[in-house]
DNA sequence: TCAGCGGGGGAGAATTTTATCCCCTAGGGT
DNA sequence: ACCCTAGGGGATAAAATTCTCCCCCGCTGA
């Protein structure tokens, strides 16, 4: 977090275990990109929106706190940085680090697989959480 | 699933909403993806790896239970075939689907990219879960 | 007969993740 | 004064996910 002077302390309620399952580095990625809105807020960041605001206004499905908390995992994770700029209106952007750049693609084609199925998927996690209902 | 007389119903205890976010592709890759050994369980089963006991074998870290619950999500998400043979000494046999053949080249890229990044992700992954354990 | 393997599952605890609610600073407009 | 914007966070509830423990079937080998 670049800010002059005065750090923000974030008291991350939320402690995920590391990931200890195998050395598979799809895990590793998987662990980076979990969490409800992470994708879509790389996305929304890369296309140019960077300000909270407008990221909340976009995504009117999370809570401001919800964002502001994956924002926050992602900037510790190294995909994005946070400047904040000046004190008296507050205005603050996220920026793709080169590591959050790199992983555009990743998404890209994890984009592309669910648009492509996305009739046979929609149809069978549908069944799949009726089923469940049970 | 396949068996021969008999169906197995399955009482999913966990069931997990509909990602109603955003009509994004990514998400629905990421719900079919979701579960702590769903990909790596895709791997292991193209690559041959197709019987209950073995991969419990493998994942040595997760219960039977456990795998079980996500193998029979993967089936019901339409990314496995489970195909029970005989009776006796029950012999089970998971194989991928058509569309589980599919996203085989996205968790290649995923995996690809976590590998390449290794180093920085645990870092910062370790560094982020030690600031939140405060 | 008893242990081990190979298969399956219920119940409930523990953990993790998301959501809800409410509160704070500061400036600008009416 | 009052409300809106633009920023931030604590506390706690609710939901989703994983783990632990224990139980079931049937066959095989000692």
């Amino acid at each position: 977090m670049l800010v002059a002077g005065g750090q923000h302390k974030i008291r991350m309620t939320y402690q995920k275990k590391i990931p200890n399952t195998l050395d598979c580095g799809a895990v590793l990625t998987k662990a980076v990109l979990h969490g409800k809105w992470k994708s879509t807020l790389l996305s929304l960041i890369a296309e140019g929106r960077r300000r909270p605001s407008e990221l909340q206004r976009i995504i009117p499905g999370a809570t401001r706190r919800v964002l502001n908390v994956q924002l926050a995992e992602l900037e510790q994770h190294g995909l994005v940085h946070k400047i904040v700029f000046g004190q008296l209106p507050l205005k603050v952007e996220y920026h793709l680090t080169s590591l959050g750049q790199s992983i555009l693609p990743v998404i890209a084609v994890m984009e592309q697989w669910g648009n492509a199925h996305r009739a046979e998927l929609t149809q069978a996690l549908a069944a799949a959480s009726t089923r469940a209902a049970t």
